[in-house]
DNA sequence: TATAATTTGCAAGTGACTTGCAAATTATAA
DNA sequence: TTATAATTTGCAAGTCACTTGCAAATTATA
């Protein structure tokens, strides 16, 4: 691992939320270029150390979004407000899922989920 | 209704599932400026005729996509080989997302979910 | 250490839009 | 129906979130 690398996984170990290639490359601007931030989240990525999300956000446009790889697959909650994320915990769309993909003789084998709106913080301030 | 506007209508209408601002730019391209293109979908979906939503797959990267607007809250499969779409028929995951948004004290107001994989059609010629 | 393999920074390139502006359409008024 | 006002269009340039080529700097292996 190089430092460019660790120090990548460090940030996104400590901010516990996902978080987005274009904050790591503004925390970083003063140590690395957006080019070794954007091929360290790849390698990280590859290596099966992240796993990543897109979102689109009226304010920020369509990112991609890191967080520490799990096993567990988990949904999470955006505010349009303070755009911070809040863990909805692990999936329960399975069984959904699983009778979609029945009734249309699908064979999925994945699916995004995301729900938006306003976090409790936000709401008390407004 | 100018031209442009009609007949990207138009074509939204025959396709019966979501098609991106690509695929509507190629169709138009001895007609009508991408820039058009794109101004009519702003302007269409401003005015309510349309619904979009933004789906990033492996082949094409991150598209918006349009269908014609509907008061009810459908949900798509995305086949990975041939890109077309599935109708995943009416939202079902109005009691979850409610959960979800009580156990956490958060004010969801949207939600977006896709399913991918194979269809039965690409499935049969593997 | 010396040498080989990998990674980094920089600059340029991509893809999906977005925008400024003058010309062409379309809508409204007379 | 035509004059005038308002809107839309095409073109070219710009933006944003990455991606890539290449030589220099690091890191890994012998």
């Amino acid at each position: 691992m190089t430092k460019a690398r660790t120090h990548v996984l460090e940030a996104i170990t400590q901010a516990k939320e996902p978080v987005s290639a274009r904050q790591l490359c503004e925390k970083f601007q003063s140590d690395y270029d957006p080019a070794t931030v954007y091929r360290a989240l790849h390698y990280l990525e590859e290596k099966g150390r992240l796993d990543s999300f897109i979102l689109h956000c009226a304010e920020h446009g369509t990112e991609r979004y890191y967080v520490l790889h799990s096993e567990e697959h988990r949904h999470w909650f955006h505010c349009e407000r303070c755009h911070r994320f809040t863990d909805l915990g692990l999936c329960r769309f399975d069984d959904l899922v699983a009778q979609m993909s029945l009734e249309k003789g699908l064979a999925i084998t994945s699916h995004t989920f995301y729900a938006t709106g306003i976090c409790p913080e936000c709401r008390r301030k407004m």
